[in-house]
DNA sequence: AACGATACGGAACCGTGATTCCGCTTGTCA
DNA sequence: TGACAAGCGGAATCACGGTTCCGTATCGTT
């Protein structure tokens, strides 16, 4: 779930605490200072030594992509939900405001969103293109229902989500990210 | 201009010289790399050594600043041009484009809009705040011919833009931003 | 209770890249 | 054309942060 199912026998009691510890301290750190959250920071706000973190996390790049596979899932699992809703365009519109809230103050995910710092991501595929499936099921039916243009394409649901996360990332001042997204809504309609 | 008018003796004929190959130099790398483009490289690339480009430029951020507020100033002169056209809507839409176009590959200036790195842009606001002037009207007056949403105000002009030049920084594949332009465009009319 | 596998802490190490320093060179001006 | 301020180059310095290493401590099992 976190690190990598992939691995066998269970973490040491004292192990797993400290694990959780950190995820949960790098999430508060990256939230407040973004990539700039330094690794030795984020073990000290976990009550753990360096070596700890280095331990369950060989790079930073990890740490981060752990991070953000787990907001992919989260992702998965918001779409899911509005999969649910019956108006197909209030299906789209939610989940995308869903998805942006949720996304608020996880600078983790923000920066991979965009891309930012040439990390590689791995391991991010998988999750991301178990979310697209969900999205483009979505996406498709609001087309069918001919309440958003026709040309609309997965890509443009990055990509739009993308800017959105940016208006979140950058601007700590001025207007919220809600009006950037309610813009791009609009947006979407036909024609 | 460059730097700041505020020195008076005119720079020495080399300098002079110097000073706009580093100029060039650095949009040049800046562009390629991003703010990951080295002062060393910035400066072998115009010819010169390290200590000629810290001769002109103090720091870093000293030389993103001045390229940034060089663009500002080109945003100015094109919100003038633009002003001239006779329907609202198309001023305002057509400024947005051009401006969004001359950003396309000037990876300084894309970092001010999205604020990264931390930089302060010392000097930018005077210039920030001319161009403000000039987009301030043309929304206005595109909201008195109503064509766009009255509550459209000069932040969301800001955000929209950061949003826009963010698809344009990160999504290096995937559609264009031109098509994000196009959502917010859209989405911008009334209701 | 004893033992080996795991885990822990954190000082030391290292690479990167910005910035400083200073002896030498060149443009400008009288 | 001589003097000197202005400019030049680039090796050396520094700061910062990620990562490594290893002696010690703890867990879980027999």
């Amino acid at each position: 779930m976190t690190t990598d199912q992939r691995d066998q026998r269970p973490l040491r009691a004292d192990a797993q605490r400290n694990l959780e510890r950190v995820i949960s301290s790098a999430r508060a750190l990256f939230a407040e200072r973004g990539m700039r959250a330094q690794m030795e920071d984020i073990a000290a706000h976990a009550g753990v030594g360096i070596g700890t973190l280095y331990r369950r996390f060989p790079t930073k790049e990890a740490l981060v992509t752990a991070l953000v596979r787990q907001r992919f899932q989260e992702f998965a699992v918001i779409a899911t939900e509005c999969e649910s809703i019956e108006d197909p365009y209030l299906a789209l519109a939610t989940m995308m405001r869903k998805q942006a809230e949720s996304t608020e103050g996880d600078a983790a995910f923000q920066l991979a969103m965009m891309n930012i710092d040439s990390f590689s991501w791995d391991g991010i595929e998988e999750d991301k293109s178990a979310l697209n499936a969900i999205v483009t099921r979505i996406i498709k039916r609001a087309k069918a229902s001919h309440q958003v243009r026709e040309d609309l394409g997965i890509e443009d649901f990055g990509m739009v989500m993308c800017g959105i996360t940016a208006s979140m990332y950058f601007m700590h001042d001025g207007p919220s990210w809600r009006r950037h997204l309610d813009f791009v809504l609009a947006g979407l309609r036909p024609q």
